[in-house]
DNA sequence: TTCTTTGTTCCGGA
DNA sequence: GTCCGGAACAAAGA
């Protein structure tokens, strides 16, 4: 469910919170994510201060006053959340109410100084957390992969149509793919083809220039705006202090089957279609 | 009970 | 080799 904006306000409001606060322990109580957490290697980073927190594609950087680097993948149910130690228990069910907060889905406390503590939570045990030394970090085999942000200039026409040559796949397939494009996952790419009027089915050796570049136009856009917007909620995403986004009020397509097509021209009607196993949303009239 | 959902990796077939 | 797309993974809600 995090997909880039949801990464980018995680990024902003934990950094907020923990910059300078340093690593007193660490607590693994489920190490059975993604991938097994080391604890060896993650109790590392125990003594050391964050002095900076970046995001690459989903991925969130933690970086400390020693050479070392702490990557997070949230998956799709991962979240941190930021409390005092020692809450009682009433403070702590307030707490949860607000934020669909389970504590049984608890993974890693990170215990900080100032008397705070850093959960990390994870319904479905989809993300990953690692640490490895700041110079792996280049070589560390999923940033490796990435393609270029969609915020950054070069993901750019010229990238695009280059990076066409030889393919026939889907577009909805191809802007999923993030060796092409890094950050974008299924809701954002429903939202991006409706806003291009592009069927998410359609071919990508049959795209007119035109179509390349609303695609990347709205990309940027829509992305920058579901980050002002804080991101989207649904089901269980929330910042590490537990707020919602409010994006999701803004879907033209996603979740929002048989709806009238939010274009006041087209009274086409939303339909769905699942497309390499996931749901596809569109406007069977105005997108072709 | 079965289906759906999410992101990513893996693998078979073209 | 390259490219494409389906299956698998965990867990919960409908």
């Amino acid at each position: 469910m995090p997909e880039l904006p949801e990464v980018e306000v995680v990024k902003k409001t934990l950094e907020s919170q923990i910059k300078n606060l340093t690593i007193k322990n660490i607590k693994i109580i489920d190490k059975n994510l993604r991938y097994q957490v080391k604890k060896q290697s993650l109790k590392k980073i125990v003594g050391f201060k964050v002095i900076k927190i970046k995001r690459r594609s989903k991925y969130l950087l933690f970086l400390f006053n020693k050479n070392l680097v702490m990557i997070v993948h949230l998956g799709m149910t991962g979240k941190f959340f930021f409390v005092k130690n020692n809450q009682t228990k009433s403070r702590t069910s307030f707490y949860y109410e607000t934020n669909n907060y389970n504590e049984k889905h608890n993974r890693i406390i990170f215990i900080l100084n100032k008397n705070m503590q850093l959960i990390y939570n994870d319904i479905r045990k989809f993300g990953f957390v690692k640490v490895l030394p700041k110079n792996e970090l280049k070589n560390e085999y999923h940033l490796k992969t990435l393609g270029p942000e969609p915020l950054c200039d070069n993901y750019n026409f010229k990238y695009f149509k280059n990076y066409l040559i030889g393919k026939k796949k889907k577009i909805k397939d191809l802007l999923m793919d993030q060796k092409f494009i890094s950050g974008l996952g299924n809701i954002y790419v429903n939202e991006i083809l409706f806003l291009s009027k592009i069927k998410p089915d359609k071919k990508v050796d049959v795209l007119n220039d035109k179509e390349i570049k609303k695609i990347i136009t709205y990309t940027k856009k829509i992305l920058k705006k579901a980050i002002i917007f804080g991101g989207s909620s649904i089901k269980n995403f929330s910042n590490s202090s537990g707020k919602k986004g409010n994006f999701q009020e803004m879907f033209h397509v996603y979740g929002r089957l048989g709806d009238n097509c939010s274009n006041s021209d087209c009274k086409g009607v939303i339909k769905k279609m699942l497309l390499s196993n996931r749901s596809s949303f569109f406007c069977s009239k105005c997108q072709k």
